[in-house]
DNA sequence: ATTTAAATTGCATTCGAATGCAAAACTGCT
DNA sequence: AGCAGTTTTGCATTCGAATGCAATTTAAAT
């Protein structure tokens, strides 16, 4: 019967004499060993709140730090049932209009004991492997700001995995969510407008199946409907850029009054229909052309730009999100929450009154 | 003696009619007592290579897809002393400047059976912790873009903990690195303002203890003394927009000659410094002024900055990063290795000659 | 000093998968 | 059929830390 787990070497008379190989790290076993104590003990010592004497705390301690021994988080995790891991899974485009989420979200949950695996989704196949890689890490939690579909949610719902949304829920489910609701800030932009005479705004989408964008979308044209300001058009973008500036050269080409004011669903597609009016166009923003955007990124508040748009506070969607995986690790059968921020106009340079 | 590792309850004489405990996740255990094989049989199936039988392995998948059994990669890890956790070190800056990297870093782990585990510096301390925690997780290696003491290094060197330095390196201490190397770019740059008829060029710098800003401001200041061109003033910034602008506005104190060229060490400040001087001071730039960056990030091309500058080939290095990272954590002998990328200019269209 | 209660320590087992070794099951060959 | 040679399978152990329980030590109370 092997009681003893660390078997001696039948010629050694003493354990304390057998030097650590080489290179290999330190166990619990190693410093228990130089220490004359138990590994239980040692395990304490690094256990918060467990039972240990002040004495046997700093015997250990001493050999621990001998030995550069720090706790094996993995075995640790085997036996607790707890990784301290969170999948984080991004999409590309987060990362690229968004890069302090990613930041916050890693310093917060590092600030919590979390740990943060990274995983970049960018199809919906991606978040099939994603998931399943997630899960054979025993993650404990999954901080999602990325594509996923119902089946994949559900999948990690019956696995008990709490997941929390960042600006994508399903409406139909209930679900962990953060998310900034700007229909307010929508309003009063809309009714400044209004007010500065304009009766005609075209809109340029986001991606047809973010929802992010579709929502936004909707709440500006429920209130460019209510407020009286004609929807000459609303074409297609992808959140880029580039699709800002073709959008609004698509707009040129059609029929009918041009419109006195664009809004962009992202900040990055006003920057391109900014950009496109002014250098290709030779129009004057603001006094030709108002542009409006979402989001609020440092770079639209640049001097090339000073764009008017509704910012949403990711710092504090970030934390928030954290907060809640963190709480749900903790105690996995609490209630659903929503979290919905407010929007917040940042005025801007890129508007001004309608043309005549 | 327990010699079954899974003791069955005394009541029960047949261990296939206990059910799996409601939530808790299936184990090879369950997958081999469902098949009617051992546990190794079930281990051998999800490890490539295995001396398996065909039959064996339909029973045990058939079992595994029905349990939905993924290997626990935690306790896989704990056996094999491999994690397949890589840390990548991430500061505020590099996230903020170049977020394709970290998200072409995470994808390349990804396919190279990898997983990121993601963790944010941004001072010396956060090094030390963030380097312990690493340490706990067992990553089997380090990519680093972040600020990391010589200390810190040799502690991993010691542990035998592969490192890639992503953009620094100690020159003194052998390490793993991907670097660019724009020397040859910024003579060629440095060439073009001189034959524009640029005699006297401003710098504007990046912080002072970081290697990519000082290596770049030491060729920049080579280069530009080599070919004749006076260098007005060197100014620090610490790479953001708002710095860019705040070193212009303080070129404009200095005595002397006003420079007709200035060179900022990242494009972030060169676009504030292009603002600033625009919108602020009314010049026209490139008429009266131009400005030159480096890296070569994507809103630098935007129509409002046509940014000439020197690109980093950011994602090629990702992927270097990677491959050498991969590379040594299969072979943890592997020599150093220093891959060097050569820039590569963006024309721009914020250089013109020199007024008179 | 003695008894009792409380705090500390150690023992043995556990988490889930991988693997060296030996046993068993096939294969091909005479 | 019989035997050697090969492939497949199972047994038992291992990785490193945590923990219920019992044993031991310490402190407190009488």
């Amino acid at each position: 019967m092997a009681s003893n787990p660390r078997k001696k070497n039948p010629s050694e008379t003493d354990d304390n004499i057998i030097p650590l190989i080489k290179g290999r790290r330190a166990t619990s076993y190693d410093v228990a060993r130089l220490a004359g104590v138990s590994q239980s003990a040692v395990s304490r010592c690094f256990k918060p709140g467990s039972s240990i004497s002040g004495k046997m705390r700093e015997r250990v301690m001493k050999a621990a730090k001998k030995l550069e021994y720090q706790p094996n988080a993995i075995a640790r995790g085997l036996i607790t049932q707890r990784s301290n891991l969170v999948a984080v899974l991004v999409s590309g485009r987060l990362n690229l209009y968004y890069p302090e989420a990613l930041f916050k979200i890693t310093e917060q949950l590092s600030s919590a004991g979390l740990r943060a695996l990274l995983f970049t989704v960018d199809s919906e196949e991606d978040a099939e492997t994603v998931i399943e890689q997630a899960w054979q890490f025993q993650v404990d939690g999954v901080i999602s700001a990325s594509h996923m579909s119902r089946e994949q949610y559900k999948i990690l719902e019956k696995r008990q995995i709490p997941v929390v949304f960042f600006n994508r829920y399903f409406a139909d489910h209930p679900n962990t969510v953060v998310y900034c609701d700007p229909a307010e800030q929508v309003s009063d932009l809309v009714e400044q407008l209004y007010e500065l005479g304009h009766r005609r705004a075209a809109i340029i989408k986001g991606p047809e199946k973010n929802m992010v964008s579709v929502e936004r979308t909707r709440i500006v044209t429920e209130s460019l409907t209510r407020t009286g300001i004609e929807i000459a058009a609303s074409v297609q973008g992808d959140f880029s850029y580039e699709s800002g500036a073709a959008g609004f050269q698509h707009l040129q080409t059609l029929d009918g009054d041009a419109p006195t004011a664009v809004i962009c669903i992202n900040d990055m597609m006003a920057m391109g229909c900014m950009d496109e009016a002014r250098f290709v166009l030779g129009l004057n923003v603001p006094a030709d052309l108002s542009i409006v955007g979402f989001d609020g990124i440092g770079m639209g508040q640049f001097s090339s730009y000073e764009l008017t748009t509704i910012r949403q506070p990711i710092g504090r969607m970030s934390e928030a999100a954290v907060k809640m995986i963190a709480d749900r690790v903790d105690r996995p059968d609490q209630s659903h929450e929503k979290r919905v921020f407010e929007g917040a106009v940042i005025p801007g340079g890129s508007i001004a009154r309608a043309p005549t």
